[in-house]
DNA sequence: TATGAATGAGTGTTCATTCAT
DNA sequence: AATGAATGAACACTCATTCAT
């Protein structure tokens, strides 16, 4: 077994850029096979199907972020910095992986496949991240105990969610990653105390 | 001819019912005749093509929104309240209304004709009233006068909206409406303060 | 009994110039409706569908035109002259006519209903026509007697048509209608002597 | 890959056996499959859309005539012997031929696509052929030289393909194609003298 | 007579997926 | 492993025709 297999790896690449910019149901697959030199039959040779692939460009980049997050917030001590990190992190990312980004947000969505039957673990890591964050907030007495973390992380990962996605189809940005990173943890951050 | 079709209307209800069930991808016309009790053809005397259904479905639904809010927010005096109000009021409906809900959080995502090409009034519409009530907010030195709303209101959006989606989709409640609605509030004011 | 239905003349009208704009089968009995100024269902009451729109156009144009010939040619008595009032009269009346001469030449050779199945008293009228100034011309000598008319009669009706044809369809006219009938009259009287 | 699809090829004749039998309005994608014996989709890989295919077989056909007819005129120096020729190759090959001949002489004509807007330069080169030849015998001496060949050739044209066209769907064969080729031929070469 | 809303059968075209090479 | 030609099911949309008013 190589490493990872580099056309694999080629073809999610190509279904990233191809989604993001067309969305997932006007893309076809022959449309990624020419964006990855490869031959149509080739993707399912790596993919199941064409939902795989979608399927498999979160879970790789939701893989890829969970562990960048936990690294993250082992930097810290206490929970206000680690949810600074975080966000800080999160949209980072974004701003780097623009196109990946969009696919995550947008496209991801579309299905019921994806949102209803698709029992998504991955996406409950992120979440158990920023509970867990919150929980250690409220043992340092940093955060309010009353508040209710299994309501609020959702909460705040939709608001990251929506900047994120805001500021990645802004054609003209009307602020920075830095000013949206800087006003999201300066309100979670009270709002939870 | 009624006053307002009664036809029309019967198409819109079938549509959302059929692609909150089934995705917008997923659902063929054929469907939406089938659920409406007329022939296929029929809607599109009411509907450019199957586009314009999900657009009509999304627009005819925050017209009512907006007016609602509008209402509810003159009930309140105090920025803390009306964003109380607001939040309530969201909540409320998307319980009240559960298709509609997702059909607008899901589906009305998915293509880039909705998101991006399509210039989404109603939408800003909605923002609009969150940032006047955060200047309002301001105005009354409840808010922090720091604060940047036209970030900010995007965020809020987001975090309700994911609540909202959350909640729909959920099968098993682990939590109601009025829990989730009142940890939200408490939050946002405290976070805005 | 009205003498002839003045709705009826018009919906034949209307689809004439429809047909000849569009083409049969491009253009939709909506259309014909509109340019007629009435119901769609109204065209039903004096057709009994669109192709007996098409035949019934065809039918009335040639009962006029078969009349109209007759009328001239009994104006001459040499076969010679008769034939060049034919030709005459039948590009003059293309010219007159554009419209509707486009949809007889083009549009009634559309479909195997007219040409094959549909028995064609009226254009073996017009044939005859010509076959009997041929005979006449053998009789009085001035056309060779071994001429085959029952053959050559289609030639010249061909000959006439394409003539014709071209003319309604030149944009810029290159030649006139008057110089068309001149060298096509030359060439036929000399050919059948 | 054979030198020139053999799979292209099939669809070819077998679009022209439909169309003939059925007409072009009258026939679908599905029809031209079956008959060819491959899938409805196989169609799409060598022809753009069913329009494409009917201009498919005129160009073919016609590329195949002027080939033939310029070998078959250069075979006889006088301009009379040549016009013989090309009448009589053009009624042999529509003998031969006489699915295709229907196609090209009926279906072509249909739609304002192939008649109007459609530049039909390969019926131009038809034309040419025999303006040509008409402006050898005016040089030779042997036609005369005040004739419009411009609009004598068009003339031709339809006498020739109006006999051709009858000859085809006659059911019940009332001359023979030599016979027709004669008569055309004595009227002409007289005609233009 | 006249209307025009409603019908629903019909079709060109697309595209995910397969499989012989 | 890789190819890409071939497949054929699926579907949005059209439009001739009907019929209740």
């Amino acid at each position: 077994m190589k490493v990872v297999s580099e056309k694999r790896e080629r073809i999610i690449q190509a279904a990233t850029i191809i989604f993001a910019r067309q969305g997932f149901y006007n893309s076809t697959v022959a449309d990624v096979a020419k964006e990855a030199s490869v031959a149509d039959g080739t993707i399912y040779l790596y993919f199941k199907n064409k939902d795989d692939l979608l399927i498999s460009i979160f879970e790789r980049s939701m893989d890829m972020f969970i562990q960048a997050a936990e690294e993250e917030i082992n930097k810290e001590k206490s929970a206000e910095n680690q949810l600074k990190r975080f966000i800080d992190l999160h949209l980072r990312l974004v701003h780097k992986h623009q196109e990946l980004a969009q696919v995550i947000q947008i496209e991801l969505r579309q299905s019921s496949k994806f949102i209803k039957e698709y029992a998504n673990e991955k996406f409950f890591s992120y979440l158990n991240i920023v509970e867990k964050i919150i929980q250690r907030g409220k043992e340092q007495k940093i955060f309010n105990v009353d508040i209710n973390a299994g309501i609020l992380k959702r909460a705040i990962f939709g608001a990251i969610d929506e900047i994120a996605l805001e500021w990645v189809l802004m054609k003209k940005k009307r602020y920075s990653i830095e000013e949206a990173s800087y006003e999201l943890c300066q309100m979670f951050v009270k709002g939870l105390k």
